[in-house]
DNA sequence: CCAAAAGTGTTTGAGGTACACCCATGT
DNA sequence: ACATGGGTGTACCTCAAACACTTTTGG
């Protein structure tokens, strides 16, 4: 090993720190995460979380948001999961792993051009491909994270576009909790909510009445309820 | 700098890991929390949350628990509580942290003997002396989120002892909460969530009726209450 | 006029909150 | 007997759950 090869010396050994992202959307009535497939070589390279080494002049949010971009250019909402760090194999190769956790709106879904070096795409959650063990251990506790928040906070708004029908909202949380939800039932929870407001746009659609649209009040930040 | 002294050479720079732990607990009828105060020399050195460099062949929660082990002697409950990176000054000297926070109960609560290198203390809320701003944001997060989950898990039964009144529990919740509670609604609840059963035992002491022990049905496992 | 989704109120039950007195003991 | 904390029940109110029909549009 010659000094240009490995010029950061220490006197102990230490661990390698990545941000790894899970990122949520809702697509074709599916709660989807977006995988990569390194191009390693083969055809069918295994499938991956986006991440990787966090750079040194660099916070770990902002790394999280970094692949984030690269990947989706999308910049929303992001949140820190859980840090993992079991001992690998080969001790001097260690790995810790700073999981995130991002969701995109529907209408700011555009995946980047896959580049020459890897393919991207979105899994449903019944759909996923192998992963590491540690990548689904990750994507699992990320999904019952966001089962949770739904309960406790407005987390759900963040996959709303800038304008939506309440019956979109509606088919988010029925897609994600599996479940059907009382329509009247429902607009008198999230209304009494006042998180979203009422706009004076309606959405035409088809043969019947056409829906009032809403916004969120305060977008970007998800609001505990209790 | 030499190779003995540098041995562990990577190809990019690495952030040193620490764990530091908030290690809570009630006692003279206040919340309080743990610090340690190394002898860098100077009298008045610093107090610190008790914490250090995760070793290269343990786990986080393993370096966390190691910690709490070697500063109380107990092995209580430990949660993961967040991940801290900010980068510093120096880039060849990052350092990451992950937070945790453990609770202890009032009888397991005998200090380790301070060795020659530190003296260690329990220091209220209200009473802490200053602290570094990042250890002060990871006591103020984790103070938060204590009083987040008495909300919504049985969390605060982590500060029982094994065997204890109803009244102590409540006055458990009213020192964390900072607010009185009506002693037959508690009672109700707290026996409703099933997650407390009486003993044959009981408690006298004073001049007055004796108290009927309680003890919790599953230590260690805190249970999210709807 | 028909099909399709949007929109709207009322009743019921469970659980949370407020509130005041008797009980068992030690001195 | 009295002071001290331990222990109990009821009335009310709020909020979540169940449930069915009318409205507006496009074809």
């Amino acid at each position: 090993m010659t000094l240009t090869a490995a010029p950061y010396c220490y006197t102990n050994p230490r661990p390698a720190v990545s941000t790894d992202v899970v990122i949520f959307t809702i697509r074709a009535q599916h709660l989807k995460l977006l995988l990569v497939q390194r191009a390693d070589g083969g055809p069918g390279g295994k499938w991956v979380l986006p991440g990787g080494p966090v750079r040194q002049d660099e916070d770990l949010d902002a790394s999280a948001r970094r692949k984030l971009r690269e990947e989706t250019g999308a910049d929303v909402y992001l949140e820190q999961l859980y840090t993992f760090g079991r001992p690998g194999h080969n001790p001097r190769e260690r790995v810790i792993t700073v999981a995130y956790c991002a969701l995109i709106p529907s209408d700011k879904l555009q995946l980047r051009a896959a580049t020459d070096a890897e393919a991207v795409g979105w899994f449903g959650m019944d759909e996923l491909p192998g992963l590491t063990s540690d990548h689904s251990e990750i994507v699992e506790l990320a999904h019952q994270r966001l089962v949770a928040k739904l309960d406790y906070s407005t987390i759900a708004f963040e996959f709303m576009p800038e304008l939506f029908a309440l019956s979109d909202l509606q088919e988010v949380y029925e897609i994600i909790l599996r479940q059907e939800i009382d329509k009247r039932n429902f607009r008198k929870w999230v209304l009494a909510l006042e998180q979203i407001e009422e706009t004076d746009e309606e959405r035409r659609g088809g043969t019947h009445r056409p829906a009032r649209l809403y916004r969120v009040k305060h977008p970007g930040k998800v609001a505990i309820i209790k």
